[in-house]
DNA sequence: CTGCCTGCAAACTCTTTGCACGAAT
DNA sequence: ATTCGTGCAAAGAGTTTGCAGGCAG
């Protein structure tokens, strides 16, 4: 989806949440839309006050999980004491994570037998599932020997 | 495995590393094998405490990182800025968790298949796999509508 | 005009760290 | 006797919150 019909949605999702469409959460969200990439809210932050000079640390934080909720951001937490968001374009839902400890990459890869897994489990225990996470932390050896590896540099 | 052949292995593993098995380390295990239940660190200090009144928060912190290399407990990470831990008699590593956001409750499940997924994804991108974590986060409708369920009260 | 939204700074939670003392090997 | 382990308290990181003023609807 184009990032101006993103931006229409959000707008959508605010006012149909009877949220006010500001400028600051529009900056916040135009910054996590100018990069794919996995963003901290200290990115995210920096990038927005480069459109609103205004915006606070706060409302980043306020912000985000409104952005998370509407579908517009995906929310991707490594086990870091620290969170990254990325830019869903395409409301993905069945997503997982390679996570490398040595080049410290996260690759995004798609996991579709996740929808039949929580399916199953969750009607196991009698729980309707809402979300998932799937995660492989994987070490790269040429990295780790040579200090480049096809992935960085 | 039965707790004292758990106490023991961790005991060689302490050995083995040239770590000093000591009064308070020991506590500390003890207090992680007392329950089979998903542990905070505050949880396991409290426990160690009325085992060993010396122990410190400090020495749970630094404790934990070792119990868990030994592999004799997992640490489970569910997203909420707050580790749990649990005993790990088996050396399981196939494990999953279902997340019940309305009664609280972490249930461990098998997930056998992660074995096959984490190599098969790793592979492709030129990784070694070390660890993997897989979690349904779900709702139990019962719980929200009548304040009980079958999990809780 | 009304009440949600905001920035600021302080508070919070969990975890880590520097230091001097104490205990395991 | 050495050296590692420990408790204490302070620092640290990321995030949340109370408040008074500001702006969207």
């Amino acid at each position: 989806m184009s990032i101006e019909a993103c931006r229409e949605k959000f707008k959508s999702f605010l006012a149909d949440r009877s949220l006010r469409v500001t400028g600051q959460r529009m900056a916040i969200f135009d910054a996590a839309f100018s990069e794919d990439a996995h963003n901290t809210a200290e990115d995210l932050l920096d990038r927005a006050r480069s459109i609103d000079e205004s915006v606070s640390r706060a409302t980043v934080y306020r912000t985000l999980p409104i952005m998370t909720e509407s579908g517009l951001l995906r929310e991707v937490d490594i086990g870091r004491n620290l969170k990254f968001y990325v830019a869903n374009h395409d409301n993905q839902t069945q997503q997982a994570q390679v996570v490398c400890l040595d080049c410290d990459r996260i690759f995004e890869i798609s996991a579709p037998f996740m929808e039949w897994y929580r399916n199953t489990v969750s009607s196991n225990l009698g729980l309707t599932p809402v979300a998932h996470r799937l995660q492989v932390h994987a070490r790269c050896d040429i990295f780790r020997e040579t200090g480049r590896c096809r992935h960085r540099n």
